[in-house]
DNA sequence: TGACATTCGGACAAAATAGTCCGCTTATGG
DNA sequence: CCATAAGCGGACTATTTTGTCCGAATGTCA
């Protein structure tokens, strides 16, 4: 009957909130105990919603990457989508580590991870596509390589303090986009 | 006596080396006893060697720092130091991750980690000024920047493969440097 | 070559982590 | 408000990982 308790989802969500932040602190690979400690729930609450590692990681993707698209659908869509996205993406790789590691916790040929691999592409295909168009974007880059951006933005999920944390990402983006070449020598910036 | 008997110093490169792989594949927290087999030698020998994860994380760090640093010293001293020797950190970084990631196994307020973060430092700061005299670099990078494009470049870590490794690291420089905005909108290139 | 110290490596003990079970609690629908 | 079923959490066991010890093996120096 009852199949969705208000109290299940709440601690559904309290734990991938505190799987975030254990994951961001000790990597994604920390004891699972301590995710429970700071969820404030018990063991079993835990291995009943993730049977395991993989499942939690797996459900921390998902939600990122939900979060992404509800933001690709909201935003207008032009030649300027792709730094957005692009910089609020940083933003997510901010508030959840487990996007850019998730790669060490489950197998490669788990059939949810590829498709995530797939839905994380074809997010971006279609502003990197706009953005070389609207001359945003070198006409070199090519769906590849946006793996190699995401896992560049993941770096700042080393800094614990989520207020330094959004400042690292606006710099690793402005980094990023505008180059290390000096502005006199390139575009507006 | 005999103080540094050869198959001693040839076991302790072994640990290092399959600590490099190991770490690659499974992460900074992989367990010690994947290391041990992989270098062959039995267990009580990495803990004569490295009394704990610590110890061989930082002598893992210590390791690729010496590379950079016998590698600034051979390299002419001009305005392109700085690209040459950020594409050698990232080949750096492909080899061994532990650069990359040992701030989560290190505490923080570890003497030689901090004696290790200073030499990263100085050992760009140079080349950085340099570089921006030269017109190389823009005027805004800052050298707390280093640590940033560092971890940025660690991204090359996840790649398992040494081949493809090589070929990312160039990609990323290649991004990172140049930016990504059209060519035709920046300089040369 | 032989004596000696140093290192080696498997076996052992201790701690941490993972995963399961079951009696109790609590939200939900009538 | 009650009956019911789903969810909860702490206790328990199994497995993994860590760290130590000591007899055996081996490199080094005389």
């Amino acid at each position: 009957m009852t199949n969705d308790r208000t109290d299940a989802r709440r601690h559904r969500q309290a734990l991938l909130q505190a799987a975030s932040a254990i994951f961001l602190e000790h990597g994604i690979t920390a004891p699972l105990d301590l995710v429970v400690t700071r969820a404030g729930v018990g063991r079993a609450t835990l291995y009943r919603h993730f049977p395991d590692r993989v499942e939690l990681v797996l459900a921390l993707v998902d939600q990122s990457l939900d979060a992404l698209d509800a933001l690709a659908a909201a935003i207008p869509h032009d030649r300027t989508t792709f730094r957005v996205l692009l910089l609020h993406l940083a933003d997510i790789l901010a508030k959840d580590p487990s996007l850019a590691d998730f790669w060490r916790v489950i197998p490669s040929d788990n059939a949810q991870r590829i498709c995530q691999l797939k839905r994380f592409r074809l997010l971006f295909d279609r502003a990197v596509g706009d953005a070389i168009k609207g001359g945003m974007l070198r006409g070199d880059f090519r769906s590849d390589d946006m793996l190699l951006v995401g896992g560049m933005l993941g770096a700042v999920a080393r800094e614990p303090d989520a207020g330094k944390r959004r400042a690292m990402a606006a710099r690793l983006v402005d980094l990023l986009v505008s180059g290390l070449q000096p502005a006199d020598a390139g575009t507006s910036r």
